[in-house]
DNA sequence: CTGGGGATGGGGCCC
DNA sequence: TGGGCCCCATCCCCA
């Protein structure tokens, strides 16, 4: 009877032990899925603010490529306007459509502003928001054959002919050469010691662009960013060291210009603006590898009144070329002595580093900068000149009078006031000045709608 | 008219 | 000898 009680009794223990055992089973159980439910609802919520990013960069990305074929588009449409028998269909419009894929067909060399190597088919990286792709820019060249006219010659793969040297395709309708009418006789023309250029045959920079050209651009152009740079600060000249590869140029660098009178902040978002806008640049410089380098990622500080001087240099600097042109002092891009092209702008040089020299108009690089007040210049020798103006050095002295310059420029001019001489004469009025750009004053005060008749 | 700076071309030097 | 590199003169524009 006692055995019976004592079996009974653990029959009951046992059945409790169990029983205790599965509460706890269910309750770590329990426990268990509750951290892995947590767990989860953490992992969606980051899946889905992943998918919020990326929605948002992929809309971001749309935006530019967008506002890229607009901007594209309206300087096409300028060019076509003033070259109206030219028809440029670029490849962009596909891909903004969708039609075309950035790494397909013609690959063409990408040049990131501020460093100058350069190779055929070399593949960039752009950031579009989160991440970073690789693409291969397309250079705008004529895809409709059709669309182009007689005469007119389209860019075309590699292998085929240097477009630069080619006229072909400056068969459009340009105007008559211009009329010097703000000149002076030939004779009387200091300036007529240029070379020669009809500004019709200027290339037109989207289609002459070839890759033909830049191979042999690339040949024979070196980096001067990597050769790094020198340092005079001792005498006031300091070269900063413009190793960019793929950095922000030291032009645009923060600690630069800050707070110095030159900023070159809005200098850059004004340039990048010109850019946009240019479509010999546009076609070579894509958005996005200037936007890379806006300046404000690099806290580049709010500029000042002189914010827009870059700008204006830039911006004229294609008017001022054309200008130039037409005053018969642009240089042919296909002369043999002028075989190092513009990438930007096409126009010819007889060596590397006058390209490299001449390409600061376009990218706003200015490797010289001023010890005494933080100027900076594209040139060691304009800087050097600029530092007469700390040390009051005039070493051009007037014969005639007590006066001193600082530039032999202003001395040559200043012996007009002695001789008289006064080479250019208006054809309005026949008033006579002895600096063109005095002529131009005048013509512009007094003969502002005979000029625009002419014109 | 002066002064400062942008930009180009020529020429000399060096490798 | 030719090309790269640098310096300088020069023209020009603009304030």
């Amino acid at each position: 009877m006692l055995s019976r009680l004592t079996m009974a009794n653990s029959m009951v223990f046992h059945t409790q032990i169990a029983s205790i055992m599965e509460v706890l089973a269910n309750a770590a159980v329990a426990e268990i899925c509750k951290l892995v439910d947590d767990d989860y609802a953490v992992f969606r919520l980051e899946i889905t603010q992943s998918q919020k990013e990326n929605r948002a960069l992929r809309r971001k990305l749309l935006e530019l490529k967008v506002a890229r074929e607009r901007a594209e588009r309206t300087m096409r449409e300028r060019v076509l306007a003033s070259r109206p028998s030219i028809k440029i269909i670029d490849r962009y419009r596909g891909i903004a459509r969708g039609e075309g894929h950035l790494t397909g067909g013609h690959r063409s060399f990408v040049k990131t502003a501020g460093h100058n190597t350069l190779r055929d088919d070399q593949p960039i990286t752009v950031d579009e928001g989160s991440g970073t792709s690789t693409q291969h820019i397309i250079v705008i060249e004529s895809a409709d054959a059709e669309a182009a006219g007689p005469g007119v010659k389209q860019e075309t793969s590699e292998g085929e002919e240097n477009p630069l040297y080619s006229r072909d395709l400056q068969t459009g309708a340009v105007g008559a050469p211009p009329v010097a009418t703000d000149k002076p006789s030939a004779a009387q023309d200091p300036t007529q010691h240029h070379g020669e250029m009809d500004p019709s045959n200027m290339p037109l920079g989207l289609e002459a662009q070839t890759d033909l050209s830049r191979r042999d651009w690339n040949r024979c152009s070196r980096s001067v960013y990597s050769d790094g740079c020198l340092y005079e600060t001792g005498e006031g000249m300091a070269v900063d060291d413009v190793k960019v590869e793929g950095d922000i140029p030291p032009t645009w660098n923060a600690d630069s210009h800050l707070g110095d009178g030159h900023s070159q902040g809005r200098d850059f978002l004004d340039y990048r603006e010109s850019l946009e806008t240019n479509p010999n640049v546009a076609a070579h410089y894509p958005l996005h590898t200037l936007r890379d380098r806006d300046p404000l990622s690099t806290s580049m500080g709010p500029s000042d009144s002189h914010g827009s001087v870059l700008f204006d240099q830039v911006l004229n600097s294609n008017d001022r070329t054309r200008a130039q042109a037409q005053r018969g002092e642009a240089t042919s891009g296909n002369s043999k002595d002028k075989r190092f092209p513009c990438m930007f702008c096409n126009k010819g040089f007889s060596c590397p580093q006058k390209v490299e020299i001449h390409q600061r108009v376009h990218t706003g690089e200015k490797p010289y900068s001023c010890a005494q007040c933080h100027m900076r210049f594209t040139q060691a020798g304009n800087l050097k000149r600029h530092q007469r103006v700390h040390t009051g050095e005039k070493p051009y002295s007037c014969t005639q009078c007590h006066m001193c310059f600082a530039q032999t420029g202003h001395l040559k001019m200043h012996l007009k006031v002695h001789t008289g001489e006064r080479p250019f004469t208006c054809t309005h009025c026949g008033k006579r000045f002895s600096e063109r750009s005095y002529l131009r004053i005048h013509q512009q005060k007094k003969h502002s709608t005979l000029i625009a008749s002419d014109v």
